[in-house]
DNA sequence: GCCTGGTTTCGAAAATTACGAATTGATTGA
DNA sequence: TCAATCAATTCGTAATTTTCGAAACCAGGC
């Protein structure tokens, strides 16, 4: 039998990027956490992380047992939060599923408006990848996704996509890979390790494309589909990472990196994924109202409290 | 932080439906799981069992937490599978999703003629509440779900329902409650308590009118999503259930009841959900044909419409 | 009343998990 | 090139959790 302790250790390591960071976040000593990995390493009779260096790298199987792990906490966490609920207190509830490739910032800003409605909502969030978002949303478990490109064609769900607004790309570093940079951007690129956000960002070809164009070649030292630990990664040395420029102020602070540059020529997207076509929850009403005020021009600098997971 | 063991242990007592039983499956002893669920109610501050007699029944919170439970563990075999798959053996998959309600033994008979093709395949069977399954069917996890009735058109999917065939309807009891019951069906119905299967299955609805037509009055002592937990409810003498009658036997001996009656006015009727308006899947068309081919009516069952008390 | 089949309580034994001390191994930089 | 450093790991032991045997309890059935 799976043991589920050792499986949630692996996902905070492999959430964190490290076994000692996770051990600081799990209160818990590295060596504890690096043998009840290679616990379930044994167990499940494959390697999850590569030893690369002084580094943990996610293997292929890694990679795979992550999103389940992932799935696995997170309906956890559901069931806590529903038995934890009292039947008493019942406000209208608004379930927005937001992408994983969305940051964290972003959503929290375009979420903003629906929680100052004069009518009080209980705001219930969900992250995961884009495809299972839409499933839940054909099911009526969600009324709204968050989304960095529009709804995929190729999903027989019916749905509509509601653009929010757009924003230029800047580019990240940590402190010690940055400095090994030359200084004219975006030439400096050329040849440097780059971490791409996965299929669920429409990001990647247009950046491929842009790189190109520019004759730069990099090593793509990862892809990510959870644009946190992307930067997660990012924060450890692992790469250069691209990441929506509204936000760059807080990414600097919140993950000791450094802005190495910014274009306007790619452009970041994001869009609210309904079922209905014209939207009718109140919350998202508010939600696109205030989007297409300006949200992404008038950069409000909002502090954002909520971990680096 | 939620104690995945306790957990496990729970969903087996709760699909027993009895401490005893579930020790016996999971090799421990029946005061191991009571304390160890005792501590999960304690950790989740509420009671998941009412200790009804001698009997454990799941209360609110406990068939809440159930759902929950079953997803966790489904998705944790399912990371195993996918790691222990070797990467080589890759045969056409066919990945069906089956209704929980639907009974194991029908989809059994329905999935046989998937697996006598001449190119092999490689069924890969998911079970969950049918509208769980719908959303997988939806972004291509599934190629076919098989249902108790046809797709909800209050799900926003776009699906195609092909029937597969239709039979009569039987009730069975614990051999205890069958001994306390009239001689005549289905008069001696009357006041008892009766198992129901829950939203996901069609025959609800016609069956309470069935029961009404003949100014019958029972109690409805549950209501199940899952038709196999149902059953195992019945046989620890809960109440009267209703299953599909080309299985009766296999009911009678599985579960150690005996059938005490049955009518063909109420019909289950079981689909088969695919994405494509024509299948095209071979396994699928397979099962199609066959089924159509009579799989209900020459039932290999002798034919008894005697009430057997 | 007195079995029967089941659940629960209570220690003590067994197993698992966590930590301190010390090791290895790669990267940094004098 | 050779320490110094940072991170992962190994090993033996301590702390914690899980498990079980023994015995009590509880609701029917005879």
């Amino acid at each position: 039998m799976l043991n589920y302790k050792h499986l949630q250790y692996f996902l905070q390591v492999a959430k964190s990027g490290s076994v000692s960071r996770a051990a600081e976040k799990l209160h818990l000593t590295p060596q504890t956490l690096s043998g009840q990995i290679k616990s379930l390493e044994e167990r499940l009779g494959i390697e999850l992380f590569r030893r690369s260096g002084r580094r943990l790298e996610l293997t292929r199987a890694g990679k795979l047992a992550l999103h389940y792990a992932d799935e696995i906490f997170r309906i956890g966490a559901e069931l806590e939060e529903a038995l934890s609920e009292s039947p008493g207190t019942r406000m209208t509830p608004f379930r927005v599923g937001i992408s994983d490739a969305v940051p964290k910032t972003i959503a929290h800003r375009l979420l903003m408006p629906a929680l100052s409605l004069q009518e009080p909502v209980k705001l219930i969030c969900r992250e995961n990848r884009l495809e299972r978002l839409v499933a839940e949303l054909a099911i009526h478990r969600l009324d709204m996704v968050l989304a960095n490109k529009p709804l995929p064609t190729n999903l027989d769900v019916k749905g509509y996509s509601h653009p929010l607004g757009e924003c230029g790309v800047a580019f990240f570093a940590s402190k010690a890979l940055a400095h090994t940079l030359g200084p004219s951007f975006p030439a400096n690129l050329d040849g440097m390790p780059l971490l791409l956000p996965g299929e669920d960002s429409a990001l990647r070809v247009p950046l491929q494309r842009w790189l190109e164009k520019r004759g730069l070649s990099v090593r793509i030292a990862g892809e990510f589909d959870d644009s946190a630990l992307m930067k997660s990664f990012g924060e450890a040395g692992l790469g250069i990472f691209p990441s929506s420029a509204v936000i760059a102020d807080e990414v600097e602070r919140h993950y000791r990196v450094v802005r190495i540059g910014q274009t306007d020529e790619i452009r970041e997207r994001y869009f609210a994924i309904t079922v209905e076509r014209h939207v009718r929850h109140p919350a998202v009403l508010a939600m696109s109202e205030t989007a297409h005020g300006g949200l992404f021009s008038q950069s409000p600098e909002v502090s954002d409290r909520t971990g680096a997971n």
